[in-house]
DNA sequence: AAAATATTTTAGACTACTCTAAATTAAACC
DNA sequence: GGTTTAATTTAGAGTAGTCTAAAATATTTT
């Protein structure tokens, strides 16, 4: 049976490994889990004591197969619930990150099956991001980050890679959200910020840091 | 901010004042708490510290008002999970305490004041047990049980004493929910067992222990 | 390749909660 | 009222997780 904090490590481990590219570090992980990296290598050496992580020291962190598993199971029900309080309970998709942080580590199976049945088997949560099945198997969906379209291209918004309030806060104000359809009309040189058209219908000029996180697929 | 353990002491400090009329003793919490007497002092101590209890040292404790409201408050959040999960994820009447034990501690008020609406503003969790409001105001139903009723008097179920599996399971099979009605048939000297109409139907046996943990209204 | 710097680990200590064993106080018995 | 028993509290210690400061290792710079 796995604490609360150790969830925590894993599946900051998994995302870690996930988005970068880079090996997963000490410092990285203490960065993300608000602790000091002193606190890190404890925690990584019992991690590894359960072989839920391959660890040399000095030398970054993967997960094993059985961590891996581990850390999907909590972001699935992460997602899942994510998905019960934006369309079952009407919350905004910048409020739910924090409870669903909290609610992640329920332990029951049945709730989440259930769960999973009330909300319709959904495949993605209201950022986009694709929910693991019972079994660990996760959907990545080949996207693009919107700053490397060529202009003329369009397609649909299907991920973020930011969870800021800030930023789907602003995403709100300008009309993008998950599903919405994206023209690129053009790129200045200057400062890479993109204009797009939105929906068929606005257009907008965004800088390069939004047009960054913003994933586009089709 | 209260830790989980602290919420724990402090819900089951109220339980056990509300039930038997006697005063809450060290060992009482330690065994509705499931650990040591010594860690119940401890604990004791540092309730009282936060003014949550008045505690004076091999007397009693009682709660303060502000632990009274907060005590309230988990017994809300717990209450209004149980209806979640037997109202909109179809768990039995049996299966959602221990869930609910965790769900109860999960800290957004938004999500609480949601989860009431989206519940329809329930009065009562599955167990007839009343819901208190926010602000700690709660409505003790009048209820007599079973086994003190006289012979021809009937009423309807409002609420259990006691929430073990194997009561709540044995209810069902003998068609027993809150709601339904009751009629004393008639009562045995010998062993205080109690025959009983239920629901204008079937009549039935049962043990004086049955007809104890069964509170009946009008 | 040596020196300087950054990263990571260890050592030692702290908090929250728990336990067993011993000491204290209260309650029950005679 | 004094003795026995039961309830409660204290003392001392353990686990999980955290921290700061110091030591060890790796990386970068010159
Ligand atoms: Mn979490
Ligand atoms: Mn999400
Ligand atoms: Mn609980
Ligand atoms: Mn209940």
């Amino acid at each position: 049976m796995l604490s609360y904090t150790e969830e925590n490590y894993l599946k900051t481990i998994y995302h870690l490994s996930e988005n970068g590219s880079k090996d997963v570090t000490t410092n990285g992980i203490a960065d993300a889990v608000n602790t000091k990296p002193a606190s890190v290598s404890d925690m990584l050496k019992k991690l590894a004591q359960k072989s839920l992580i391959d660890y040399i020291k000095y030398q970054g962190v993967t997960l094993t197969d059985e961590g891996r598993v581990k850390a999907l199971k909590i972001i699935r029900k992460h997602r899942l619930w994510e998905v019960f309080l934006v369309n079952k309970l009407s919350f905004n998709w910048d409020e739910v990150h924090d409870v669903a942080e909290e609610l992640e580590h329920i332990k029951s199976p049945l709730l989440i099956k259930r769960l999973d049945e009330f909300l319709g088997f959904p495949q993605f949560d209201p950022h986009g991001d694709p929910i693991p099945t019972e079994d660990g198997i996760i959907n990545h969906k080949r996207s693009v980050p919107l700053h490397q379209m060529e202009i003329g291209m369009s397609g649909v918004v299907v991920g973020l890679n930011e969870t800021a309030s800030s930023f789907l806060q602003f995403l709100d104000k300008i009309g993008v959200y998950i599903g919405v359809k994206i023209k690129v009309l053009d790129k200045s040189s200057f400062d890479h910020s993109v204009e797009i058209e939105i929906d068929q219908t606005s257009k907008m000029m965004i800088s390069n840091e939004v047009a960054k996180n913003l994933n586009i697929s089709e």
